[in-house]
RNA sequence: GGACCCUUAGCUCAGCUGGUUAGAGCGCUACCUUGACAUGGUAGAGGUCAGAGAUUCGAAUUCUCUAGGGUCCACCA
């Protein structure tokens, strides 16, 4: 034992450095050798520019249970860390710092510099976002630490992107895609978000020619009418089929386009006449296809009219808008408006509103590799938990769109196509090229556009374990490592990051990147509300690790976490697990100054325990057997009431109160026993317990054991020694006679310091013995003296009060104090509400349906049940009778 | 428009393949500074499991419908 204090109150805060730094400094996270089967994570990486929110706490916390859990099981673990580079949002803080501090704009100072400002701040802020993945306590292999650009990853894209171009997957098109005018680049499907938004229907009257026949137009845009290059009708339609073939003037130009005919067009939609713009909406586009209209580009990058629009040139969207109703209200073409609720795309990372464009993109045709990630779930190689996410993943997968997955953004990893200046051949290179391989002119060009995120995440099992370079990947073992277990994440992310990791790493390695993935909720306020910085109601995971310690925090997400899809976290919820850490680091400052020797995890003599220390130990099984199964089937929410009940109830509430009488005692004998036993439980608790809250388990086994860390420590199994049954039984029996007796001491407004005398009766030997034996327990936890004990044959002492169990019978004579009449009609209510459960039993008995179709087990449950029930209110009918 | 999920105590939620006296934590009430812990102890109140119907010997649990809430996907001009 150490001599220093142990404070009354659990301090985590310094508890957790300490450990921490331990636990680095020892390699307490790197994999062990040996041949043990391997067990390996990846980290979601975390963006370079981000702050830890209570999402990532969750995420990562339950990773740490798996690993640390699977650590002590003994498995060769290994967890990756990792940090993203996050094209777009650092590419954006950055610039934006440049602005702000410098004045200085991008293309101000062109790619390569502005590149070296960028890596330069991710220098100075990737050890932020690490120090505060540490203080989660995630015990993850910091030696393995990659982030997404580093140059493992870096030759991973490159020789997946060079595979996929050679094998004509990744291909360049002219297509319509979705832009972002904040950020001026492309972006992929999965990237809108669509919100909606309060719009308008305009009607605008288009004149046919050589007629004065009209056509009513609605649309939601009217200022891209000046791309349109058709009117569209479906040619079913009565209406209009007779214009097909004629031409319309396009308004407020003089441009003149084809009314043409297509299915798609919806007769009661709108006015049943569709204006094209086959440059600037996606099914506009395809409809282009099919009647091979021209396509005009009305829009600039950043989002203005360009001079295809003449009249609303330089004008943004909305003012383009503006102007062009006031146009057609001069000409008198707008017949009405009405209000409309309407679906808008907006960019997931800007906000801003989406514009379709047709432009020049690389794409990556999925078919295939979609196709074989379905079948891999499919087949159960890989197993999502819980299962019903294996919808999300098929909606998406089975489904494929080709991926757009070029970016005109600096940021990233720049696309490894090059094309010759002199004889115009394009190849791409897994290497930087010094010549042409057509023509071997030194002359050539990369293509600036750099690579969507998400198809550097994709790789993300592969190249942390060092594919494609051989060498690397002998070093980091991925023979061991790869395929991985278990991938942990929100439901978020199925599609944009499970779903490519499938796609990739099968394409690859023809093997799946993780064999389960473990679907968590999101993390949302105490109503139920998304955590956001509008509503204020964000809850700061470090801030809050700061003010309750980082078990307690963990030890909430852990009861949190199971099957659900939302984790409401309340604050108050937090305290009370902080109040339950500080509980059990209170029942071992309890028996600390009782601990001599304590390195030893033996019960010397199993032979010689008495029963509640084989019932502790019963009891001890149990939750061995329960928290072991529910943290592997990611049931955390499981694992940590098992614990939690186990601690608070089993073991603080009865183990340690029975305790007492014996550790304050002299019988030397008796105490030794009792503190093995309350020694090996409680070691047992700390291993238990130490993957959700390593901390302070951690911190109390250091005064527990010398040598060994708790982290390092083998996981408790369940031990066919400690199986005791009929001591569960006795103790159960003395548990509810106290809780009985206490309530009965409530009910006569007993004060805690008066004591009873009490007669039990009772004809189970066992359980009298047992009763006898824990006469100063009875006294210490329900306030009896002088009891005695006797057959159920016996005479019953009158005017008392009487409990029973189905075992024992207790008379608490009480002279004076007992109102008769009161306590006639405490007892006749006991028995009508045991009555009721009694005729249930019965009539389910006398059914004989049920005893025809119900199985053995149940009708003897059944049976069990209607006997404890008969036999209590007999007990109690007695006590009624022998009142006056 | 499709798909999925939810509705159990005042609040937040467990309740697995149908058989419990329907549970936990917080909150609430009463009493207690008993030598680990007031971040504590003991006891208690509180639920016709959203509603209706069906299957069954038996339904919180399975099926159908209704009402309310949520999430994801979708190009409805």
């Amino acid at each position: 034992m150490e001599e220093s204090t142990i404070e009354k109150i659990y301090n985590p805060k310094d508890v957790e450095k300490k450990w921490y730094q331990k636990w680095k400094d020892q390699k307490c996270f790197t994999p062990r050798q040996g041949d043990q089967p391997a067990f390996s994570l990846i980290m979601p990486p975390p963006n370079v520019t981000g702050r830890l929110h209570m999402g990532h706490a969750l995420d990562n916390i339950c990773q740490d249970i798996l690993i640390r859990y699977k650590r002590m099981k003994g498995f060769r673990t290994l967890w990756i860390p990792g940090v993203d580079h996050a094209g777009i949002a650092t590419q954006s803080v950055v610039e934006k710092k440049l602005y702000k501090e410098q004045k200085i704009k991008r293309n101000d100072i062109g790619r390569d510099e502005f590149l070296k400002h960028v890596w330069q701040w991710k220098e100075e802020h990737m050890h932020e976002i690490i120090q505060q993945l540490e203080q989660l306590g995630v015990s993850c292999d910091w030696d393995y630490l990659t982030f997404t650009m580093d140059s493992i990853p870096n030759k991973a894209v490159r020789k997946f992107f060079v595979d996929l171009y050679n094998q004509g997957l990744i291909y360049q098109a002219e297509k319509i895609i979705n832009w972002d005018t904040t950020l001026q680049s492309a972006i992929s499907d999965a990237e809108v978000e669509s919100k909606e938004v309060k719009g308008k229907f305009y009607y605008i009257q288009y004149q046919i020619e050589g007629s004065d026949d009209t056509l009513t137009i609605a649309t939601t845009r009217p200022e891209t009418l000046f791309g349109d290059t058709a009117v569209a009708v479906n040619p079913k339609d009565e209406r209009f089929s007779q214009y097909i073939g004629s031409y319309a003037i396009l308004p407020l130009t003089d441009r003149k386009i084809p009314i043409i005919g297509d299915e798609y067009v919806e007769l009661e939609l709108g006015t049943g006449c569709l204006k094209v713009t086959p440059g600037h909406d996606f099914n506009d586009f395809e409809i282009g296809k099919r009647h091979q209209l021209p396509i005009i580009n009305i829009l600039n990058k950043d989002g203005t009219f360009n001079e295809n629009a003449a009249a609303i040139q330089g004008l943004n969207v909305q003012q383009g808008r503006k102007k062009t109703i006031e146009l057609l209200e001069e000409k008198k073409l707008l017949i009405k408006v009405e209000d409309r609720l309407q679906m808008v795309g907006h960019g997931e990372r800007s906000d801003s509103i989406i514009e379709p464009m047709v432009s020049q993109q690389w794409f990556l045709n999925v078919s295939d590799m979609a196709n074989k990630a379905v079948k891999a779930v499919e087949n159960s190689d890989m197993k999502f938990f819980p299962k019903g996410w294996e919808n999300t993943y098929f909606s998406w997968l089975r489904e494929p769109k080709d991926w757009c997955i070029s970016r005109q953004l600096w940021w990233g990893h720049q696309i490894p196509i090059y094309q010759c200046q002199s004889c115009q051949h394009q190849w791409a290179s897994e290497q930087d090229p010094s010549a042409c391989p057509n023509c071997q002119a030194s002359e050539f060009t990369q293509d600036p556009d750099v690579l969507d995120t998400w198809f550097s995440s994709a790789l993300w099992p592969l190249s942390t374990l060092g594919w494609p370079d051989q060498e690397t990947m002998k070093q980091k073992d991925f023979e061991s490592f790869f395929p991985t277990h278990t991938l942990v994440t929100g439901f978020d992310i199925i599609f944009f990051w499970v779903a490519r990791m499938m796609m990739s790493s099968l394409s690859i390695t023809n093997q799946v990147p993780f064999k389960h993935t473990y679907i968590h909720g999101i993390v949302r306020d105490k109503q139920g509300r998304k955590m956001s910085k509008s509503l204020g109601n964000g809850i700061d995971p470090l801030e809050t690790i700061d003010q309750y310690g980082c078990d307690a925090v963990r030890f909430t997400l852990a009861a949190g976490a199971g099957y659900n899809r939302g984790l409401n976290l309340d604050p108050a919820k937090i305290e009370g697990y902080r109040n339950f850490v500080n509980k059990l680091w209170n029942a071992f400052r309890f028996l600390s100054p009782h601990l001599k020797n304590t390195d030893s995890n033996q019960i010397e003599n199993i032979t010689s325990l008495n029963s509640e220390e084989k019932w502790i130990l019963e009891e001890l099984n149990q939750v061995i057997e329960q928290v072991s199964h529910s943290i592997e089937d990611y049931r955390f929410d499981d694992a940590s009431s098992a614990l939690y009940r186990f601690i608070y109830d089993q073991y603080c509430s009865w183990f340690i109160e029975l305790s007492k009488p014996i550790l304050f005692s002299d019988d030397d004998k008796a105490k030794g026993q009792r503190l093995q036993v309350l020694t090996l439980v409680l070691k047992d608790i700390l291993k238990l317990i130490h993957p959700i809250t390593p901390f302070v388990s951690e911190e109390i086994y250091s005064h527990l054991s010398k040598n060994q860390m708790l982290i390092s420590e083998k996981y408790p199994e369940v031990r066919a020694e400690f199986n005791f049954p009929d001591d569960r039984f006795k103790m159960n029996q003395l548990i509810e006679m106290v809780t009985q007796i206490r309530n009965l001491r409530a009910s006569l407004n007993l004060k805690p310091k008066d004591e009873i005398k009490a007669q039990f009766f009772t004809d189970n030997q066992e359980v009298a013995q047992f009763f006898y034996q824990q006469k100063i327990a009875l006294k210490d936890l329900a306030g009896i003296v002088a009891a005695t004990i006797s057959s159920k044959a016996s005479k019953r002492p009158g005017k008392s009060s009487a409990v029973a169990t189905d075992q024992v019978e207790a008379y608490v004579q009480l002279e004076g104090l007992i109102d008769l009449k009161k306590e006639q009609e405490r007892l006749q209510k006991k028995i009508d509400h045991l009555l009721k459960e009694q005729q249930k039993f019965q009539a389910k008995l006398d059914n004989p349906k049920f005893s025809e179709n119900a199985p053995e087990e149940v009708i003897n449950e059944v049976k069990e049940k209607l006997n404890h029930s008969t036999l209590k209110i007999n007990s109690l009918k007695a006590a009624l009778n022998n009142l006056d």
